[in-house]
DNA sequence: GTCTATAAGTCGATAGAC
DNA sequence: GTCTATCGACTTATAGAC
């Protein structure tokens, strides 16, 4: 790794092209987005940007790292996992960009030799796990029917919100948070299906 | 358009050009396929493959209209859509390298100017308005809970749909098929979580 | 810490021979 | 129908001045 920023200066401009970097990628995918087009963004030669961070790879990486590490700040003990998904797509309809670069990433790096492919394969499973305990303990409590999968079910809640975001960045009008809490409400309340 | 193919050779070569394209934009998504690459896997020079697609483009969009015209004969009056659904994933399970271009494409294509985008709003209207159609009859017919948001369900089962496949892109260990078929076995099970 | 200059390569597309 | 050759633009990355 470059620049690792001793001085007040150094650390304070790769803080803003991590930022900035963010929002390009967001908008072009890592294969869209070239090292100009940042290097641009933060009033910098593509040289200059090659100072702080010595490949694409690095700093696309380094992205991915410290958006994680916030989004888990936030949201990893917010009561339950449900509620926290609900609380997340809600607030992601404000970050459209955001959520393009999971989107446009997470295809990209199903190939094996993507330098993001074992960020979201131990991503997805981390999500998975945190929502089985999550699922586990309203089951012990009693708020959740003990006859439900909690494997199943967590990846069926994850690929909601992952699919919602989808179909939502093609057509806005698709309200995200609304629809994971309907399906929320089907599976969490007994007799779903019962009523006429 | 070029080369419309009147020579029973020329129609041929254009079609293994489409299939062998597809494979190519599968596993590298719009932006990351180049012309080359897909003109080597049909033995022939990029300017040999420009003389059947006038550009990247068009042969782009040609992909994506032939594909979608023969799984629309295959799947469009399979018995009702959550069956459709759920026998479209097994199938899909055997052909990872289409699933990863729907992927990477719908992603890619949030952008309004990116050349799929058109193809992508229509096809999710599409699909939810033939999902939406068979929630109502099966409504009618009493197979399903009539309080159940028709509008609402059709954009969960297709989320669940695209997000099961980036999941099982990323871990194929994870069972796509399954799991959509257990999400509709809670949802159409009257009594879903009466049981303790 | 930031720059210019440049290496070495890829891209999509066109022109024109055969 | 297919090729070679080529254009102009763009890419990541490096070397070295300041």
């Amino acid at each position: 790794m470059a620049a690792t920023g001793k001085y007040a200066k150094g650390v304070a401009k790769r803080n803003e092209i991590l930022h900035k970097a963010l929002e390009v990628f967001s908008r072009e995918g890592y294969r869209g987005t070239s090292l100009r087009e940042v290097a641009e963004a933060v009033n910098l030669s593509q040289a200059g940007l090659l100072h702080y961070f010595d490949s694409k790879e690095e700093l696309f990486g380094e992205i991915l790292r410290v958006r994680d590490e916030s989004d888990r700040d936030e949201y990893a003990q917010t009561g339950s996992a449900p509620d926290a998904l609900i609380a997340i797509m809600r607030h992601n309809m404000a970050v459209p960009g955001l959520v393009q670069l999971y989107a446009t990433i997470s295809a990209e790096a199903a190939e094996p030799n993507h330098p993001a492919h074992e960020f979201f394969v131990r991503r997805y499973d981390g999500l998975r796990g945190m929502f089985v305990n999550s699922v586990r303990d309203r089951q012990s409590s009693g708020t959740l029917d003990s006859s439900i999968d909690p494997e199943a079910l967590a990846s069926i809640m994850l690929a909601v919100a992952d699919g919602m975001q989808v179909q939502w960045l093609i057509n806005p009008s698709v309200d995200m948070a609304a629809n994971i809490e309907y399906l929320w409400s089907l599976i969490e309340k007994p007799g779903a299906g019962a009523a006429g």
